[in-house]
DNA sequence: TTTTTATATAGATAAAAGTCTATATATTGA
DNA sequence: TCAATATATAGACTTTTATCTATATAAAAA
């Protein structure tokens, strides 16, 4: 099979003309209402019968009368045409931001804030369908290399891939411990004294982790490391159970997350890193995606500030 | 607006080409698909784009990741495609009689025999759609102008029309009375003795009347016109009920149509005229009319006999 | 780094689409 | 029968489509 299906039914001009003159009732109806001449029209629809092979109509004195083929056709050409005219709608609609989608890839840890800057958007943009994928540090990796996306979200960002990123929010890391654990009375702690309570700590390859250990080379502490687990909010259950104490993200207390748990006054603390914004680079962003990225850099991060601000966390 | 759509969309060709990319996931892979070179491809694509006025998709390393626009164009191009292999199927079932539809227009009187004939050929054709419009004379004869069946059916054939028709059937003219009337005794009546009783005559323009009136005239009879009505069946009741006699197609009386009837042995009588199918001269026969004209012509003619010898009609 | 695998661009070309003007033909109605 | 109304055909022309070959460019894999 060759698979030249149009060369069976003619051009869409055809089909359009057609419709014309089914509709109009005859050719010169149908050459008017195109600003076409008649034999103009009278030639195309020559052509598409011969494509079709088939009588598409016989003249009885000045009617035309269609056949059972002209009429398949005239529903056919109807159809076609109005799916393009609906895709045409579709188009106009992704061009003036009333359509579309916006595909965001972002690490666990911030699954707490990110829905409180996309909730707005979507307000503003009612008609965009926003694509969350909250998953791994690895994975969203991935996603980023294949270019799934149009963003994704880090705070340690990867090394080996071409990005564009902005820095976005304070991702400040505070040590956490139950609410009766001894240190909680304490106003002011050394960081020292972290080395002798258990710790608990996120896998290999969280940007949580990368950044914990980094911060506890330059201040040559030694933690005790008694377990590691793969996510922020069985940590923090561990942690209310008394099993030790950990360093994550203040966002994971933000929003209603704090109960049971203090923060603890260690010194140094908070560990300061970012939150980055980030996408390939060379990508062309769409249009739903420049826009989102200006509210980001403007009134999202505005209003996330503030909601966190309220939070009374020291961003 | 000037109308011209297909200026936004591009061809059928590219829409299939694009289809094909866009489900084969490569250009590469679009290209041996359709037995093409790789930059025809490219270049056929690239123009689509240009005339859709919004890239389609985008290359991330070795892939194609398509843009919003990409899927929407991806969509309807398949909608698109599927119609014209619709239309496909439709066509070629219209040129192998397993669709289409055969019209035929018919006079009143004629309704009596034409359901039977149509019968066995619905049977042998079950995909063909039959339009079968009883109207009167001078109605079937305004559809026979305009051309709007394939077949139309009288008895007296209207003049000022050129035409191609076949004689098709006798329609002998019998003349009915009640079952109490005295005439029914006599085995031989004169023809004389019909001026005497009450006539029930067919309303003017009628193919019957025409029939009567002429044969009256032949062998200077004058009737006794007691009422015009437009309708066989009617005239049948009026007969039933005493209010006179008249002279109808025997086709009326058959297949269980003679209760309360009887035919009087009038020495003349039957006036014989004959059933046409008639239909527009110069105007093309379909495959469907061409088929359901021979079969007219040879089993439905015998199939229609053999039923009416049965029914005791001498036709 | 080189090879392999993809896509894009340039330049050429045959065929088809799409349009026109001028003219012929057919039908209807006065 | 003639004027009015329709459709069809002929011939010409421009633009677009749909292809190709050859080559450039880019990314991934070895």
């Amino acid at each position: 099979m060759t698979s030249r299906l149009h060369a069976h039914i003619g051009t869409i001009r055809q089909l359009e003309i057609f419709l014309a003159v089914y509709e109009g009732g005859s050719i010169t109806a149908a050459s008017e209402m195109l600003y076409l001449t008649q034999p103009t029209v009278s030639m195309q629809i020559k052509k598409l019968a011969e494509t079709i092979d088939m009588p598409l109509y016989e003249q009885i004195g000045r009617k035309l009368v269609f056949t059972d083929a002209g009429h398949a056709l005239a529903t056919t050409a109807k159809d076609v045409l109005n799916s393009f005219i609906d895709l045409e709608t579709k188009l106009s609609d992704l061009r003036g931001l009333k359509a579309g989608t916006l595909k965001i890839a972002v690490v666990t840890t911030s699954q707490y804030f990110i829905p409180h800057l996309l909730g707005p958007f979507c307000e503003r943009y009612p008609a965009i369908d926003i694509q969350l994928k909250v998953a791994n540090r690895q994975q969203v990796i991935d996603r980023l290399s294949a270019g799934m996306d149009d963003f994704y979200v880090f705070s340690h960002l990867p090394e080996d891939i071409e990005m564009e990123t902005i820095e976005f929010l304070p991702n400040p890391l505070v040590a956490i411990a139950p609410q009766n654990h001894p240190l909680t009375a304490k106003k002011r702690i050394h960081l020292e004294t972290i080395s002798d309570a258990p710790f608990l700590m996120r896998e290999k390859g969280s940007g949580t982790r990368f950044a914990i250990e980094e911060f506890m080379k330059e201040h040559q502490i030694q933690l005790n490391l008694k377990m590691t687990i793969e996510s922020n909010e069985a940590i923090k259950h561990a942690v209310m159970s008394g099993l030790g104490i950990s360093i994550l993200s203040a966002h994971t207390l933000a929003f209603g997350g704090r109960a049971g748990l203090v923060e603890l006054a260690i010194k140094p603390l908070p560990i300061k890193t970012h939150w980055y914004f980030a996408w390939l680079k060379g990508k062309q962003l769409s249009i739903i995606a420049n826009t989102f990225l200006n509210y980001v850099q403007s009134e999202g991060k505005e209003t996330l500030l503030s909601e966190l601000r309220q939070e009374q966390l020291d961003v």
